[in-house]
This record gives C-alpha cells, structure tokens and sequence, in this order.
DNA sequence: CCGTATCCACAACGATACTG
DNA sequence: CAGTATCGTTGTGGATACGG
C-alpha cells in the first residue's frame, strides 16, 4: 500500500530535499500555532484580539505566526474602521491560503474519526444539505468542490 | 469567504482547545521531521536506514518520530528478515496512517501549486489512467476514492 | 547494521513590559 | 486595544557514543 514510482530517476531524486513540496509547504506553516491560526481563518476570525481569544497562545506567539503567514502570502492584512475607532487592519485568508482548506478540514476529520473515535465535538456540513463534508483524494475531474463558506460547523453536543 | 456557525452553542465553543481536532492532531504529528517519515511511508520506505538517507533529519530524530507515530497508532513495527540477516522490524501505516493521506496529499499539492507555481518536480497521477490526482473537499457521496497504492510519482525534469 | 541514550546548541514559546 | 521587543525557559534537533 504505497505509491508507484514512474522510473528509476523519480526513484531516485524524490526524497531530495529541494524537491520535497512538503518540506517546503511545511516550512511556510512551520509551527502548530500557525495551523491554528489558519484554522481561525476559515472559521472566520480576522481580528488580532479575537486570534488571542481564541487561541492558546501568547500574543507575540500569534503575531509571529501571523507575520509568517502574511510573508508567505497565505493572509494579507486589510484596513478597516470600527465607527469611532481609528484605523486598524485585519488579517484574511488570500486565494492561496483559501487554497489550504483540505489540509485543515483533512487534520479536523482525521481527528474527528481516530482521536474523538466518530462522535466528534463539531461536525463539518454542507450549509444547504446538511450532507457531511467529506476530504478525498481523487482523479476525477468532475467533483463539486466546496468553498469555505459552503460549510456549516455544526456541534453536536449540549451544554447543562 | 469562511465557514458558518450553526448556533450560539457552536459560536461559543469552537475554539476550546479541548474541542479541537485539529490541534488534537497535530500533537500527534507534532514535528516537521513526523510529517516527512510520513510521506516517506507513502513512498514505501520502512526500513530504518532508508529513512535515515531519505529525510535530511538525524536517526535520533527519526527514532524518535517514528516512536511518536507508533504510539500514535499512525504506525505500526511489522518483523521481517533477511535471508542470512537476523529478524528486525520493518514500520508500516496502520489503517489510520493510510487515512492521512489527504493530508499529505494536500500539503504536496498546495506546495506544487503556490511555491512551484504549477510547474513542480514531481506530479502525482492515476497509476492507470494517467489524470491528475486531486484532493477536493465535497459533500459528494459518490466520488470515487483513490488509495496510495493507485498513485503514481511522476518525475517533471530530466537529469543530464 | 539497527536503534537508542546522552549531551549540547538553537529555535519557539510565555511572561512581562513597553509604544502607538 | 493592537501589536512588538526582551528575556528566561522549554522543547526539538544534531553529533557522538554506545549496545543488540
């Protein structure tokens, strides 16, 4: 159960580092508070306070991983202005880092299924169907892919 | 462009960590050095010495992920031996291991995307068919799904 | 050769304090 | 409130050495 090699030149040079897009994709996300600072992307948080609320780490942790992610043009900072308020940016996901929603949505359901064993906290749904969101990998070129915003994050528990 | 929230409930628990199957798995995968053993275990290295020459990572460092991903249940030591040689432990993805593909999948093909804008050194295709392996987040029940082993690794350059 | 323990170096984090 | 600089602490990696 593992993949083909086309020739003995990919045999050969696959694992090198320079070519390795995993290593380098990694290398943008490098550390953990940097995928939960994605994750709050997609579950729309755009505000530096609301990333420090919602995430269990130190502001300068957060303000490094946003640095990291507005350099690698996962997130770009726009302006805004609260009535009132002077003028402040906020951080929302570009098109490449809306590009990254299967690798977060693929973690979350992986979690779903092995860590919380099929009866996860939160479920991902399709907002009008209510079908569960599915993450696959395919070679058909005909899939309805789902945008960020078709999803519907639905908790499947009460409290008292 | 992000997700939506189905009640209050859901808007007020989301980003409790003990909630969150996201962070839950990346503690799992915790290091860079993990996910690299992994996608060295989708390329069909098991043995010890191989993931040594195939990671630019120390064998302590890739004792200890693949310790970690043991532990994890993500991975699992299989005993082989050798004709002459004396048994040893070869490591091989557990069914749960074979379900982060997406996840690595994904990571690969943003990075063939965004860091090598589309023209990447390897590109991943149906063994048999040829088409271009996808990873696509859908509510689609029907999307027929694709295992490593239907994977081919696809060299894009040549060597002199 | 397979794999791990030890030890040192460095990188990322949190607490704190500070500026706009 | 929105960030960032500093600094002590912790965790992760590499070099080395060692045992099966």
């Amino acid at each position: 159960m593992s993949m083909k090699v086309e020739n003995q030149l990919a045999d050969r040079t696959r694992w090198r580092p320079e070519f390795c897009s995993i290593a380098k994709t990694l290398d943008l996300l490098s550390t953990k508070t940097t995928f939960l600072v994605l994750r709050e992307c997609f579950y729309g948080t755009s505000r530096f306070e609301d990333f420090v609320n919602r995430i269990p780490a130190s502001a300068p942790a957060l303000s490094r991983a946003l640095k990291q992610l507005e350099s690698a043009q996962i997130v770009t900072r726009v302006p805004y202005r609260d009535p009132g308020a002077r003028a402040r940016d906020e951080y929302r996901l570009t098109p490449a880092g809306e590009d990254l929603l299967p690798v977060v949505m693929s973690l979350s359901l992986w979690g779903n299924k092995y860590i919380y064993n099929g009866s996860p906290p939160f479920s991902f749904v399709d907002a009008r169907t209510g079908q569960p969101v599915r993450v696959c990998v395919t070679t058909d070129n005909d899939v309805p892919e789902a945008q960020s915003s078709d999803i519907e994050i639905r908790a499947n528990f009460t409290l008292d």
